[in-house]
DNA sequence: CTGTATCCTACGAGATACTG
DNA sequence: CAGTATCTCGTAGGATACAG
């Protein structure tokens, strides 16, 4: 699901956009790149109302795509590790530019035009 | 319909993501960026395979965020040019960001890992 | 030429329950 | 702890026809 090798894209653009685009991938990101390696629950607790599947789903997708690292720790209970790869590091700067332009945004823009 | 005003984002990246994250905005946004105004027609040649719903659809949206700005010449036949505002000429070092990741991707990952 | 108006469908994503 | 397995639903987006 999700194979990027099989979708068309008009532009490579749009190819980043459905690596980043899923509804919590970005908070996601965001979290290894500024916070470092993440256990599953850590990640939970940093997303409270994600679902379980929503994570493992948006997790899984991201390992697919080579932009997180998946490390399994054959211990009981269970232990996995998620990290960026050296693609997912790459995309820190973009989710910069998207963090201060939407900061920049929500600023000169909606709280100028609210309505009351 | 999508009011960004409320919507409720986890973070403002996703507020930058909704605004540029419809199917053809991109495209629309990179057309008018690099290559400047445009009227409804050359966009939709740029586009072939967008279909007339979608260009307004997209364009509407754009312009209701004011990403874009709609100049409209009262004669016949109808002629009507969209442009970049303030706003959307600083989503393009995003776009250019997010163009080069695209390319590098494609070049360092997905064409290494072709099957056959 | 630049749009509306309808109708339709696939799929992203949520809720909930269960498991090695 | 870190996941599957189902079921369900809203909506983005496509096809097609018509209009000022």
């Amino acid at each position: 699901m999700s194979n990027l090798k099989e979708k068309t894209f008009n532009c490579e653009k749009e190819l980043t956009l459905s690596v980043i685009g899923g509804k919590w991938k970005m908070l996601i990101l965001w979290h290894l790149g500024k916070e470092g390696t993440k256990r599953f629950g850590e990640l939970k607790a940093l997303m409270p109302s994600i679902t379980q599947r929503m994570l493992v789903n948006q997790l899984r997708e991201l390992e697919d795509h080579l932009i997180i690292h998946r490390e399994v720790y054959p211990v009981v209970p269970p232990k996995v590790e998620y990290s960026l790869t050296e693609n997912g590091l790459k995309l820190m700067p973009i989710l910069d530019a998207m963090y201060e332009w939407g900061k920049d945004y929500i600023e000169h823009v909606l709280e100028k035009t609210k309505e009351q």
